[in-house]
DNA sequence: AGATATATGTACTTAGCGGTAAATAACCCT
DNA sequence: AGGGTTATTTACCGCTAAGTACATATATCT
């Protein structure tokens, strides 16, 4: 995601760092929605004006579903690099623990961007909704067919029913989302993620 | 919730039903949520004017709360109700089924207006999104009050914490408004209520 | 019938929204 | 040094937001 600078360096170079920029917009779409989101709140947390941000990302739409892109592909991400896990259960463990972890993270805003930016919006942010329902559609789809692995690599019982078992998965991580906006603390969502681990389906 | 008509009947009376009326903004805030709804979208669903709307429930941050009040109190809600089950099991189940129910309900928006009504917003709506976080919590904190008392009545094993479990159970009740935007239908919901259900400790 | 009280419809205000035109500034290349 | 190219600044656009003034309509009370 690093910003690939165009093919030469001719004419006025850019006073920002787009990289950075694209992390505070990130921060505030988390915080605020997108609906919630202006573009005053955008330039004044980015440090520009209204006409960089449009040269630089297109406009509010567009820098929205950059910012999505940035927050699912950050190290401290913790949904995707859990499926490399070995078993299906250290795959639970690790997305249960790293989402306790994360989304009551006082660094940044608590909770999940992809479940709090657009969930219920105005018409014209339809689109963008859209967006992250396919997001976290395609994340249950990814985790379905990672446990589907497991059962063939014997981790996880034959009669297990792998789509409801992930979708019981992401229900209990959306879920944590929102306990992260009550203000739940990284030790109280551990909690849950415990007492979720201890029904786990591990192979007999 | 009924419309207390005023003292006496003095003035013109009014053209329209506050109660339906009421109803419909309900709709149009859980649909759109807070930020998304706009005094046209609300006044257009309810079929009145906006000096109408103002002279009636005050303004959009005070109509929202009280299409909030008649959401919690409605005939079809599961929360409330389900805490005088008179098991801590049953509780749960009629809890998770009910909302399994509810929340794909195609006869009114996906998910429950408490959830996303607010859940990620700007200043402006920030005291009702405090309101609704209040909501949540207490609603928390009603269900760990019922699974106390299902300790004393010996339906709940003596070493229960009953707080990490009401906060699972939200977490899944929560994660499952998450899942019915998302485009889950009841039955999909059922089956995450049916795994929440399996792993919920009853009296040995 | 007339006074009083409340609701309605139209038209308005102020403020902020997302987005852009145009002039200027800063860089590279020849 | 000068032309080409891109970024920044300032000022603006048209539109919609939430909220309201005011005249009018419809009821009850005396």
């Amino acid at each position: 995601m690093s910003a690939v600078s165009s093919t030469v360096n001719v004419g006025r170079p850019r006073a920002f760092d787009m990289d950075t920029a694209l992390e505070k917009a990130l921060e505030v779409f988390w915080r605020k929605g997108y609906d919630g989101t202006s573009l005053s709140d955008l330039t004044e947390a980015m440090g520009i004006n209204k006409p960089s941000l449009y040269a630089a990302f297109g406009n509010k739409e567009q820098l929205f579903l950059k910012a999505i892109e940035l927050y699912e592909s950050r190290p401290c991400s913790f949904f995707l690099p859990a499926l490399e896990k070995p078993t299906a259960y250290q795959v639970a463990e690790h997305m249960l623990y790293g989402a306790a972890m994360n989304m009551a993270d006082s660094n940044h805003p608590q909770g999940c961007v992809v479940v709090q930016g657009a969930l219920s919006c105005s018409e014209a942010a339809a689109s963008v909704k859209e967006a992250l329902i396919n997001r976290r559609v395609e994340g249950e789809q990814k985790l379905k067919v990672r446990f589907d692995q497991a059962k063939t690599d014997g981790d996880l019982p034959p009669g297990t029913d792998t789509g409801v078992l992930a979708r019981y998965l992401l229900t209990v991580l959306q879920g944590m989302a929102i306990q992260a906006n009550n203000g739940a603390c990284s030790e109280q969502l551990r909690q849950v993620a415990q007492m979720t681990l201890q029904a786990f389906p591990r192979a007999g």
